[in-house]
DNA sequence: CTTCATGCAAAACATTTGCAGCTGG
DNA sequence: CCAGCTGCAAATGTTTTGCATGAAG
């Protein structure tokens, strides 16, 4: 995984390239997300950023997020229970191993994906652009727990 | 994949089992899903209904919907966007390739992903219980069109 | 300085809920 | 019959938008 000072200046450096401002509110959201260790929901980001900056609001975060899905520098993770999960870690496509329980979002690296989606291409005839996989379980903290 | 007339009367089957009523909307939502080739949304099944129940409201389809979906006889794709579309035909977990011009969705028969499964399973150490594999791209016919 | 970003509040959406009346079994 | 379903309308919750003010460059 890349180093999340590696990650804060890519980002820093794309808006600067294309002449969006560094605000002390981007700032902050940015940090969150380079070290987004556990893909964090816009709630629980609103939540850091007012701990610096009391006065900010829900529409600031959403607005930077969009603004950074457009740049490809997060990634967003959508569920069809409306939660939506950021990673700015890793903001290209890659699998997702969820708990259903706590909601602990965790990257395995697991080889021969990418077959999975030229197999998917030869046999649909679609041009493959991108993917989602998530699995969906209890982490072993949760099984612990039982 | 199942012959439509057996997904009905499979769906059928659990209602009664379960003593839910099979009135003549419920019938026709079901009827739609049981061969949902194009995995329709909400507002398409909706649509449909109301050519031939004029007065079928939306809260009906969901209602519906959502009892299908908590006996396991439809499965739920919800997308990033908020749009959600359902599969009643093969309501269990299965690859999709979803094309990103014209929204349609197809389910190519993919192997060795429960390999990919056991993979993620051993390295993270969770006990995996559900999964969802989507790629997205351009379909043959949005291809031509270009 | 000028333009863009912020933050508030209102709008927009999709989905859910409450409830009176209807109807399947 | 009568529990459960329908359809309407109102409520909900989240994300988006408009706009006046403020700050980055």
């Amino acid at each position: 995984m890349a180093a999340p000072q590696d990650r804060l200046d890519q980002m820093l450096a794309k808006l600067k390239t294309r002449n969006f401002r560094i605000t002390p509110q981007r700032l902050a959201i940015l940090k969150i997300l380079a070290s987004s260790e556990g893909h964090p929901s816009v709630e629980r980001i609103y939540k850091q950023v007012k701990e610096t900056f009391a006065t900010t609001s829900l529409a600031t975060i959403y607005k930077t997020v969009i603004l950074l899905k457009h740049l490809n520098e997060v990634l967003e993770l959508g569920f069809p229970d409306g939660s939506n999960r950021y990673d700015g870690n890793k903001p290209y496509p890659h699998p997702h191993v969820v708990c259903v329980r706590c909601k602990r979002i965790l990257d395995p690296d697991l080889g021969s994906l990418s077959q999975l989606a030229s197999e998917a291409a030869q046999k649909t005839g679609f041009k493959i652009v991108d993917h989602r996989l998530d699995f969906f379980g209890i982490c072993p903290e949760c099984q612990r727990k039982e």
